[in-house]
DNA sequence: CTGATTTCTTAATCTGGATTAAGATTTAAG
DNA sequence: CTTAAATCTTAATCCAGATTAAGAAATCAG
């Protein structure tokens, strides 16, 4: 749990006790390659966070598309925000792309802490922050930008994570077909 | 600023004490129609909420074409949240539509209530989780549906603000043209 | 190893919505 | 009122990226 202890520490300021304390509250999970951790029509009581491997989620629309919303892997949080603040089922599902270890806190512990730790509401609300702020540029990026410049700045934010997922998880993302990031790359090679 | 006081207190619970001393901070502000209050390149240092008139938030790009990122009117907040939290100068326009008044926060006086009435960290964390939320909402909305079916949602969503913002607005808030709005018009007065 | 399944590529055709252009209507200023 | 400017509509043409189809390459289970 040394990596997430490192991560809380390196966004807040918090003692020692507050930390080890906060973190007694999160268990370890594991899942295998292509393992689901959540499925459509459950909630998402939990907030995890990626201590090694690949997760993504995705919606799933009415033909069985799949619609890639999130990806992350190490020493970053599943962001499953939505549903697991309006409590509601979840649409989404959560999926391990590769061999997964997640610690996860369960919503009414991290509640508990938001008094028993304030600087717990403090470190929340700075992640909740920077979320905002990434689908923000994300969906931006979206609306004014081409495939082939989408997947320019995939590239460069996400680094190593495009070899380690399937390219048509990729296209999901990028919200163009397999067939279309082919393409792309086809002619990005040439030049 | 009675509207602000009753804002506030429908989300957390509040002292009056504690609300008074933090409603003080805000300053009233007015616009007249098509103002612009806020332009790129500058910082956005203030949280405002709408007392009265209607507000847009949009991106201009290269072509000198304009993306709706936000609309909001009475009872609603400036959503620029991207800006205000980043610190970055702003490469959006935040203009008023109609006449409007809006009363504001500055960042550090926002800071200084997250100490002096801790509530309010409560109050900001419960609004990011809302504006988390319909961003969210609005970027699956987008992937998902076609242009017609965007436009019904946000005739549900934003019920009158539709009237009171001109339909070029509306059409760069779905992501479309003027003229294809047009259309998806009169299709639907035909059916 | 080997066949089966999954993933990726290539290429032809199609389509939702953009672009362009021009006229009609509404709004605002004098 | 009257005119100019802003906004909205209609219609023809165009295009980025989707869809469809089929073969190639990689991965996996036995």
């Amino acid at each position: 749990m040394n990596n997430l202890r490192k991560h809380i520490d390196s966004i807040i300021e918090i003692d020692e006790k507050d930390l080890l304390s906060f973190t007694s509250n999160f268990q370890k999970k594991s899942y295998l390659k292509n393992e689901n951790i959540l499925l459509p029509g459950e909630k998402n009581d939990c907030l995890m966070y990626i201590n090694t491997g690949v997760v993504r989620v995705f919606y799933t629309d009415s033909e069985g598309k799949e619609i890639t919303i999130h990806i992350g892997s190490e020493d970053m949080w599943v962001n499953n925000l939505y549903y697991f603040f309006t409590k509601r089922e979840s649409i989404l599902t959560i999926q391990a792309i590769e061999e997964t270890v997640i610690y996860q806190i369960r919503r009414g512990d991290l509640e508990k802490a938001y008094t028993n730790q304030p600087v717990i509401e403090t470190f929340i609300r700075l992640k909740l922050q920077r979320a905002f702020i990434s689908l923000q540029e994300r969906t931006l990026n979206q609306i004014t930008s081409t495939a082939e410049e989408r997947y320019l700045t995939f590239k460069q934010n996400y680094g190593d994570i495009e070899t380690r997922v399937p390219q048509y998880v990729i296209a999901s993302y990028l919200n163009i077909t397999p067939e279309h990031l082919s393409k792309i790359r086809h002619r990005l090679l040439k030049n």
